[in-house]
DNA sequence: AAATATTTAGAAATTATATTCCAAGGATGG
DNA sequence: CCATCCTTGGAATATAATTTCTAAATATTT
């Protein structure tokens, strides 16, 4: 079978005029065939549907479903198709479309979570694995943004049974830095590590003779050189200049690596836990619209 | 990018019945989906066509049509792309690998965040974005793993100048929304759509008379129907039964999406009050280990 | 074990979409 | 300058996707 485009260039030029509107639109867009109705492919190229059947039949194809099907071959078949995608350049402005803020959002948060995989310290993970589970419990520190990652972890932690504490105020959280023993793990989550107030916390944490776990990028920071263990994320660029939605985005998984493999390490207790306090959740749930 | 046959593998054991059926068949004939239509599918599958729409609801589709256009990708994507990310068998084990859980997790997040794309509702976006730019205030709402997501939220809008409010107690988000005002905007995170506290807080808000915004998975829940505008994310499976994690992932990319576009729609005031915050912030920072 | 709630399957109705039909406009050739 | 043949696009129709609803099956509680 041969590729849509190829066969839209064939017959283009013994297409009528509002054929060969369509046919060009989809030369440049073929997405717009795989994605849309017939209506708006129509709207789109400025014509109308039945000029879209036309063009499909005189392809010598059966109708629009065999149309898509081969522009989507085209789109996902050749390793070209790779090479147009990633340059939809993004500028803050107005009149951006929804379309290139959702991709681009979209392309940078999967290229960062990637990168994570490259950084991913295997030996630094069961450390800290080993360290959390032998813990007599766990105090999770971050501020800000990653103050989020840390109230994350913590839900995380609590599901399983670990003995854990996370405080969003900043002070509270010095507070419970200066208060802990060296039985216990202490996790500073900081993007940059240099933030007054996570130095401030990791300094004490480690005062108070507590394990030490820093998940922040990678890169010497005041952080990265107080802890004991290590969790780097990728560095990544403020995605249009809107603040740390990438870091977040990392810092997330990382937690979440974090996480699953301390499940894997306790799983004959942190199972049974997690299925006990989901289903204690979900009772919550459906209930008819119970209220007043 | 997701694989139709891997996406029908990874959900197939949370299907009822019927479904399975027709996963079970899809898996072995890929072609069916393609070239056929619903009800010629739920035939050759031995069932009927509700059951082939709850299967790609459940796969975290927006309808059979995404489900072609998965399944054509994979009959003629070139065979070495697919080779390239193998679907690393995940059972969660106490000796499972390090590397294959933090590769599983980022695979599995990626795949989810492309998803949001393909699910993304332009002009429920800007809907949306119209609507809390012309809000009085705009209350955040989300019990649970989607608190997070709400806070984080009210973090974003708040570092532009949005007149918002975030509280974490599900109580006091119910008080809240019975203070609305037709004026206001509500946004509420759930991934499931069910809750009950969400339920209640939804109702309560729209019996004040603000504009409701969902963000919810996709598939019809009690929130969707009471939302004014529903933004959607992939119904996501549970990574490796550990609950929520690739559902807050999706709902952040979409928080961000929302997030960028207010911006954009309101440039001239959102970008020197953005950079005015994130300098203050800033000046936290670096100001040697301040502290005691 | 009976009663009750919850989930599932599939028939029927609805909605959305593709396709066809047809009338009007416009070109081409006689 | 009329007749014929294309082309176009609005409206009608046919087809297919999706939702709704109900009955049956299953699980859960009493």
């Amino acid at each position: 079978m041969t590729s849509g485009v190829a066969l839209l260039r064939e017959i283009i030029d013994s297409c009528t005029e509002s054929e060969r509107k369509i046919a060009e639109y989809l030369i440049d867009n073929p997405k717009t065939a795989v994605f849309c109705t017939i209506a708006e492919l129509a709207r789109q190229a400025d014509t109308n549907p039945p000029a879209v059947i036309r063009l499909c039949k005189r392809a010598g194809l059966s109708g629009y479903r065999e149309l898509q099907i081969l522009l989507t071959k085209d789109l996902y078949s050749t390793p070209d198709s790779d090479a147009e995608e990633p340059p939809p350049a993004f500028e803050l402005d107005s009149s951006q479309s929804v379309e290139i803020i959702a991709k681009t959002i979209v392309t940078r948060t999967t290229d960062a979570i990637e990168r994570v995989l490259s950084l991913v310290n295997t030996s630094a993970i069961e450390e800290a694995t080993a360290a959390v589970l032998g813990a007599r419990s766990v105090a999770i520190f971050g501020v800000g943004a990653s103050a989020n990652v840390a109230y994350d972890l913590y839900q995380k932690f609590s599901r399983i049974g670990i003995p854990c504490s996370f405080a969003f105020d900043a002070d509270v959280q010095i507070t419970v830095a200066c208060g802990m023993t060296s039985a216990d793990v202490a996790i500073t989550i900081s993007y940059s590590g240099k933030s007054a107030h996570t130095v401030a916390i990791a300094e004490e944490a480690k005062k108070s003779g507590a394990r030490l776990i820093g998940i922040t990028s990678v890169g010497q920071s005041t952080l990265s050189k107080l802890a004991d263990i290590v969790l780097n994320v990728p560095a990544t660029e403020p995605l249009l200049r809107t603040s740390a939605s990438l870091s977040r985005a990392t810092q997330l998984v990382m937690v979440d690596i974090l996480y699953a493999t301390v499940i894997c390490r306790s799983i004959e207790v942190s199972i049974p836990r997690l299925e006990r306090s989901l289903k204690a959740v979900h009772e919550q749930d459906i209930k008819t619209p119970a209220r007043s």
